[in-house]
DNA sequence: TTATAGGTATGCATATTTGTATGACTTGGA
DNA sequence: TCCAAGTCATACAAATATGCATACCTATAA
């Protein structure tokens, strides 16, 4: 069997696949975590090994020749089957040592995650967490992250989920503004409250209303899908949050708003990860040590 | 998007895979050119960033794990991918300077392409020849060769074929030998004669008793595919070869036997190139030199 | 059993690649 | 128009990879 197409530095193809793709030296060399200068001679060695000009530099970007663009397809080939080969070595991993990516919410990130994370890193020293933060689902799949908590059963199928609990939301506020408010008797009365939104969508109030309370469009004036700019407003008296129990308790600044009206709603809380759990030792670990730390939180 | 995934080296994987296939990291070595310690550390390298055993080690084999085996189908395809761009690549070169291979029977080796090296190494110095000598087609499509000198014409779609002229084939033999032979006055009185052979097959005897000839086994008590043995036997006095008409009127220890029966056959020669000829610079140009020269020679 | 050929692993020297620093240039906003 | 930020290319120093040499081991043939 010959092996001389594949004799060149298959490295070199990589740098120009993500160059390509991010579009800038400068992004692509952030994206591998090397160098401009390195991704520059690497593109540079391909075009001059293959004794093709891969990319027209104008001004600043790098404009894909017909050339470059043709070889391109081939470079994805090839990326996509080294992202396969990455993903099935990550899956079949022996090693404790190395890194799991974390994607949870903000208030997760703030209030429940650091401890966790300062026992977990006593505990497995070699094991390296990265968090994404972020409120919108991550694709685990794509393994944008390893591991997610969420408070929706995960819709993509070959995912593993535990459900570790529940969380109680009630609505929080400060003892000044509630005082101000006038006389509430039961859940209908609310015309007055200021509830600072999450998005424009009538979700939220849509199922409390359901439930007797009687919320509209002027309830919600201040909206921000940022929650520590909710929970700032809110210590501003400008409003109450939907906010989770164990948070909001300990807030000294905080307190349950018509707390004899009960609590607004019951989230569930599941800790997701990809198949790697099943072979992959340390993915497995930081699941596993979540899951117990995380239950005995809420 | 993210790239975490490609961040790994794919010269590593390169490394494996060569080596998964070649049986050997000596062979892997030898195959890309570098040297065995460098493979072997590549793929220890590979293994210790993944996490995983890929081969055991027993006594002087490598044997692939189960995790060896399946990672092997991933990094196949991404060697596959690299062929095909290397190949495209290839296809759009530029650059005169680099290398091209030939695939030429043992005879035009000896005694045709030398001056023809000679002389297109003085006119392209940056372009390097490697010459394959076999008697067997080159498959030029999976660019085991670029171009190729045969006696047929191509049966694989997709080549480039241009007939150069045709060779006229003689029975050789020295003066000796011929001389103790009995008088041949026609074809059909060459029971005494000794042939070497090229192989056990019929086809040569078969068309030269169409033409008159009375050829039979016992004219074929020699046989070897080894050209230049054939031509050294002969010297020896031992029987009578094929040879082409300007090679061996060019040998003074070889004269034509039987010239007044005419030429044995006629063998056409065609100059053969995969697609890259229409657009690399450095193929169109040896395919031409070669042409020019060959079709002069003969 | 011995000799030979062929294979892998490892230490050290050398060659190559990568990172740091910097300059030139472009782009977008005030 | 000017300034700040971002981009690419290049020189030099530092880090890493590779080749050479060697030791050790295994398999095979005599």
């Amino acid at each position: 069997m010959t092996w001389t197409s594949v004799k060149f530095d298959w490295n070199h193809t990589r740098a120009f696949l993500v160059t390509a793709e991010e579009g800038t030296l400068s992004a692509a060399a952030k994206a591998l975590g090397l160098t401009q200068p390195t991704l520059s001679r690497q593109v540079a060695a391909l075009e001059a090994e293959m004794g093709i000009t891969l990319f027209e530099r104008v001004g600043q970007r790098l404009v894909l020749t017909e050339s470059g663009v043709e070889l391109l397809e081939h470079a994805r080939l090839m990326g996509n089957a080294a992202m396969h080969f990455s993903l099935a070595a990550s899956g079949q991993s022996q090693k404790i040592e190395g890194s799991v990516t974390l994607s949870v919410g903000e208030l997760d990130a703030i209030f429940r995650l650091p401890k966790i994370i300062a026992k977990l890193r006593q505990e497995e020293p070699g094991i390296d967490i990265e968090v994404i933060v972020t409120n919108e689902p991550s694709d685990l799949k794509r393994r944008e992250a390893d591991i997610a908590i969420r408070s929706f059963r995960p819709t993509q199928n070959d995912l593993i989920a535990k459900k570790l609990g529940e969380e109680t939301i009630w609505l929080y506020g400060t003892e000044d503004y509630l005082s101000r408010l006038p006389p509430i008797s039961k859940a209908s009365d609310l015309t007055q409250l200021q509830i600072i939104g999450f998005d424009r969508s009538n979700n939220v109030s849509d199922i409390l209303n359901q439930q007797g309370w009687n919320l509209s469009k002027q309830n919600f004036r201040l909206i921000t899908s940022f929650q520590m700019l909710q929970l700032q407003l809110c210590k501003e008296g400008l409003g109450v949050i939907f906010f989770p129990e164990d948070m909001g308790d300990k807030d000294p600044s905080l307190v349950r708003a018509f707390e004899h009206l009960g609590p607004a709603m019951q989230l569930p809380i599941w800790l997701v990860c990809h198949q790697e759990l099943r072979t992959n030792l340390r993915v497995r670990r930081v699941f596993d040590f979540i899951a117990d730390e995380l239950s005995q939180a809420v």
